[in-house]
DNA sequence: CGAATGCCATTTGTATACAATAAGCTGCAT
DNA sequence: ATGCAGCTTATTGTATACAAATGGCATTCG
């Protein structure tokens, strides 16, 4: 992607996950475009992209809006995501190469590290996590599936809620980790699903906890 | 959509799906404009659609040129969808309504008239069929699934194959649909989501056979 | 007082001109 | 003959001007 159209995408995405867009309030085109120092043609490419993304919704006349996101949409986003994951763990199993495992085992061990120095270091831990997951996404070989698991990782409520994990949650997220090693190892695919596929509905667990807060939150705010 | 960008987006992808456009050649922004008769905004909108659709790839350097499926890459496309269709089934079976069951019944009615009446009425069949799934989908729920089915539903290898369907196939499918009807009735899931499994497979199947012949004859035509 | 209608402001859609980039070709040097 | 340099051309990216459509407001009529 080219450099205009690119920092108008990250901008906007960017904005939107730190939620300095509010969710459901209007966007306009040209506002966006100043907000870039771009024109509005790279931002209505990005737009469309966003909004295919799921992170912007239209209404009938072709409006735009930072969409908002109910505790049953979260719920139905992670379902998804939990079912392709599972599944791009199945291929990986039956194709990942030594390389892409040893891959794996050094961001395990990183992992680990970062969960166990003094206090949790959370931004190492889910840098190494991502790159963990990649790497099981690359080893399944499935350009498709990729892009379909694209539209359901990251979600705006993943920023905000990322400290709310705790020391417990770090530890078995680690833990099935392991397991999944050992499941690629022995390529055992049913095996590696299911961890994953617990793995995953754990994490939607956690999130719909700190969502629920958050939301207690940003009412009591606006009650204030 | 507004019009020229839906005209635009209409045009090229059948023109895709039809083969008008083949497979790996290059597609230039300006003479897509000219075809659809519209500028090249439009065309660059429906061009970054379509790529997203993976209708469409590009080159390091941002050129774009039609896609072109391999066998694995169909398979890959039917596996994920035969999961998205099961997951849908499952989700409609604990959701749908009397209203729904009744337009399921109807269109699969109407179906089974396709198959019978003197020589098969593919085009029926295929219509009412797409309306059974779409009511399902309907029935299920879910944008997101929704949006992720529609990406691996409509192949360009489809409108090639779709008389290669033979009266058997059309038969089997319509005692699928039948057994959907009752799972559905009895709200049982897992048996829906079963049945869709084997529903797409099947499908699958078809199209694989209709794919060779298909690329069998493309190269003795180009042989000749 | 309420609802409908017409006008004005706002916002998005489209076309076009120009800029940037990459591909292909020509000719030169080795 | 071959490979590389520089130029030319083809193609896409961006900005901007203008067109179309929509929403909101005010005014008027029932």
């Amino acid at each position: 992607m080219s450099r205009a159209s690119e920092r108008a995408y990250n901008n906007i995405r960017s904005m939107i996950l730190s939620g300095e867009l509010q969710p459901g309030s209007q966007i306009r085109e040209e506002a966006l475009a100043e907000l870039c120092g771009v024109s509005r043609t790279p931002v209505r490419d990005s737009l469309r992209r966003l909004e295919a993304e799921m992170f912007i919704r239209r209404n009938d006349s072709q409006r735009s809006f930072v969409a908002d996101w109910s505790l049953d949409d979260l719920e139905d986003a992670f379902q998804l995501r939990a079912m392709l994951e599972a599944h791009a763990a199945k291929r990986a199993a039956s194709r990942i190469t030594r390389e892409q495992l040893g891959r794996l085992r050094f961001h395990n061990a990183q992992l680990k590290q970062a969960i166990d120095i003094p206090s949790p270091d959370v931004p190492k831990f889910l840098d190494h996590n991502r790159q963990f997951h990649a790497i099981i996404l690359e080893a399944a070989a499935s350009e498709r599936l990729a892009n379909m698991l694209g539209q359901v990782t990251e979600q705006p409520v993943v920023l905000r809620t990322a400290r709310h994990y705790d020391l417990e949650n770090l530890r078995r997220s680690h833990h099935d980790h392991d397991e999944l090693l050992i499941a690629f190892d022995k390529r055992d695919g049913e095996w590696a699903a299911a961890v994953m596929t617990g793995h995953i509905r754990r994490a939607f667990h956690a999130y719909a906890e700190a969502h629920s807060t958050d939301t207690e939150i940003r009412k009591s705010n606006l009650a204030a």
